[in-house]
DNA sequence: CGTCTGACTGCCC
DNA sequence: TGGGCAGCCAGAC
């Protein structure tokens, strides 16, 4: 199961819960956080559940202390802004201090949340509803209104919608399937581990429809995608660029890969030079950390560092020695 | 459509 | 080893 929660400081929770059919299983409203426990123990143990509201207070990595998480720093980049999480619950608003207690409950209730690795189920995510209706509409709102954009962006990838539902239950449920994303390996993770990740679906997970129900709700208006410009990218999906970062997304923890691996699996042999300018757009859609070239050195060019790169395959169990790694051992080729 | 720009590579000192 | 250099290819304008 995916649940997906919107919380709120006056308006209680909003919970929604879906199937593996990706249905609307259950829609509900909680007062309060007693009322959302109940919910919340109810459900199986290998749900995910997704929060639309952080973990904890921020704890500053980034931005040269300016006190921002690196999540809304990446987000920024791609042209997304939200709320700035305080490094502290006192200066935190009401709102988020709802959401730290929520995380309690959770943790208690066995879903601790994710902070870095695979995806994995019984853990709680923290989700941006906003987020996910821009990587399924494949466009910033524009002058749409906002109820009508959640609900286009919904459309497609859940079944079940009822036709009533308030912006709090779609934000639940946009959560829920984000959680869904999460659980079948679309999806994309913004901010650094050490201080947890925002999840998105992948851009890609756009065209993968649900298959519509009877119930289906019918708006008759779409969200036009317009070509993305460099600064608000969420870029758009050639087959070269679909190719690549599928592949990346198979390296599994603990192995790399060289630049020239992946274009030659990608069916350009020499376009390994193609494969990074693309990656360099997008890395945060992929784990752009198992990419190394082909003397089995960093990237220059990653974010937070070639180091920061190397830490996080260090993290990952694999040796480092000279600044690079022994390709002999951890190079990964497709075909188990 | 040409032109330009890279998170690349292989080859030659 | 390590640096210089010329190809290379997809994407952005």
């Amino acid at each position: 199961m995916y649940a997906g929660i919107d919380v709120s400081a006056t308006r209680g929770f909003d919970v929604a819960v879906l199937d593996d059919d990706r249905r609307v299983a259950l829609l509900a409203k909680a007062r309060d956080l007693d009322a959302a426990g109940l919910i919340i123990r109810g459900l199986p143990p290998e749900t995910v559940v997704a929060v639309d509201a952080p973990p904890a207070p921020s704890r500053g990595f980034a931005g040269a202390g300016k006190g921002y998480r690196v999540a809304e720093q990446e987000l920024h980049r791609v042209g997304v802004s939200l709320y700035p999480v305080p490094s502290s619950t006192e200066a935190s608003p009401a709102w988020m201090r709802a959401g730290f207690a929520l995380y309690e409950v959770l943790e208690k209730a066995g879903f601790p949340p994710f902070l870095e690795g695979a995806a994995r189920r019984g853990v709680s995510i923290e989700v941006y509803p906003h987020l996910t209706y821009r990587v399924l509409t494949g466009d910033a709102r524009g002058r749409i209104p906002k109820l009508e954009w959640s609900r286009a962006a919904l459309r497609r990838k859940v079944a079940g919608l009822t036709r009533d539902a308030t912006q709090d239950a779609l934000d639940a449920i946009a959560a829920a399937y984000t959680a869904w994303t999460f659980a079948n390996d679309r999806w994309v993770g913004y901010g650094d581990p050490r201080e947890g990740v925002i999840v998105a679906p992948r851009s890609d997970a756009r065209d993968e429809a649900v298959p519509p129900g009877p119930d289906q709700l019918s708006l008759g208006i779409e969200a036009t995608p317009r070509a993305a410009t460099a600064d608000e990218t969420i870029p758009r999906q050639t087959p070269f660029a679909q190719r690549v970062m599928r592949y990346v997304a198979r390296i599994p923890p603990g192995r790399v890969a060289t630049y020239g691996d992946v274009a030659r699996a990608c069916g350009t042999p020499t376009g390994a030079r193609a494969v990074g300018t693309l990656v360099a757009r997008r890395s945060f859609e992929m784990p752009s950390h198992r990419l190394v070239d082909a003397t089995g050195r960093p990237s220059p060019a990653y974010p937070g560092g070639p180091e920061r790169q190397l830490e996080r395959l260090a993290a990952e169990g694999i040796a480092i020695a000279n600044g690079r790694v022994d390709l002999n051992l951890h190079r990964w080729r497709e075909q188990t």
